[in-house]
DNA sequence: TTCAGAACCGCACTGGTGGTACAGTACCTT
DNA sequence: AAGGTACTGTACCACCAGTGCGGTTCTGAA
């Protein structure tokens, strides 16, 4: 790697720690200028300003969490043939993910970027935007899968039962932090489960 | 009305819309004084600093939304006896309301605190927490009451359960926020008013 | 070996923002 | 008339995002 991407590398790293922790306006420039040892102006060489930064965050941390969920239901896929399956065993293992992260639940930057709308300038919210629609498309995939085998129970819409995903991942972030429980997301994950596996499953059973 | 307390008043009003249109950082006290005909001075007076802003406002949006639901709630409990279908009467009746709110999603004041962490100080999180914890205890009661009259089709957790909600509306609006569709965070309810159906229904049955 | 360009450093400065300090004043109640 | 409540006005500080610009170091191609 050149030794320009490098640096940048490392302050996006030592922002993101920062970010994750106390949120993007209460993390300083001159903080991760200082952490990533480097200037203000060598910060600004790399980075037009904040926006540019937080754009770069987003970016990098929706490629890593697409890589993730691909690893993810991809491993689920091994474990079975069966598209309901999968589905199910792929959200068991996002929901023990979910708990095995150390320290807790890092939060998520796409949740930090929606609400603060204002304070980011277009690019970024449609950053964000385009990662929200990307889930929905692959898990609306999976979902179409599932139905051509399992008719529903009742019927909803695929669209909107995709974005569920999304929804209770991020909700559940946000709840597990404001009551301090690091399991919360975890445990909505799986109440989503259940719901999945009630809407498809042809018979009432536990499992 | 004291004459004091209709300044604070006019202040919180006034710091509620910016805040609620553009996140809490982002809204400066200049502005809010400028907008509330009130001098920097007038401000301090009231609000020790721009935390103590920030906790009157949870602690106002709290009571509203507490307010908001025992309505609701009450509203459903005219329409039926079964405690099932009030709950999912309820459910109707908040999804509906989430629609007619005009100009879109007004956003909850909650995520955006929780996001903020580290920006407000330990009692702005407690009442955050308060609240939160306070909408569990109030759907767990409910769930409860429909449990004895509707086994569950899937052992799931009540606290979990109650949890859902505010995941779901919290996730829904930030979610909505995000890919900028006012009519998500109902979508949303009503998905989790489904799950509700089929998890307490006797027989699978659409409605 | 040279030399252009990329990748920085150093430093001074601006404007906005949260917050403090404190003296003075209008108003309202007792 | 007195005293508290509810402010106004002014001056000030520290921190932070961002600008400007000249200077320096490193690196790879000619």
């Amino acid at each position: 790697m050149a030794r320009g991407s490098q640096t940048r590398q490392r302050i996006m790293d030592v922002a993101q720690e920062a970010v994750l922790d106390k949120g993007f306006d209460a993390t300083s420039i001159d903080e991760i200028v200082a952490n990533a040892e480097i200037t203000k102006s060598g910060f600004f060489y790399h980075f037009r300003d904040k926006n540019a930064l937080a754009r770069a965050l987003i970016e990098r941390h929706i490629e890593i969490e697409d890589a993730l969920f691909d690893d993810l239901f991809e491993r689920a896929r091994e474990l079975s043939d069966d598209p309901l399956q999968q589905l199910l065993i792929g959200l068991k293992l996002l929901a023990e993910l979910l708990s095995d992260i150390p320290g807790g639940h890092p939060g998520c930057i796409v949740a930090t970027a929606a609400y603060q709308d204002r304070l980011f300038d277009n690019e970024v919210r449609e950053a964000n935007r385009r990662a929200v629609l990307g889930w929905r498309s692959r898990f609306r995939d999976m979902l179409e899968t599932v139905q051509q085998t399992y008719p529903m129970n009742e019927q909803v819409s695929l669209d909107h039962l995709a974005d569920m995903f999304s929804v209770v991942i991020e909700g559940g972030l946000v709840m597990a932090r404001a009551v301090n429980d690091p399991r919360l997301t975890e445990q909505q994950v799986l109440l989503l489960r259940s719901y999945l596996n009630l809407l498809f499953s042809p018979a009432s059973r536990s499992n």
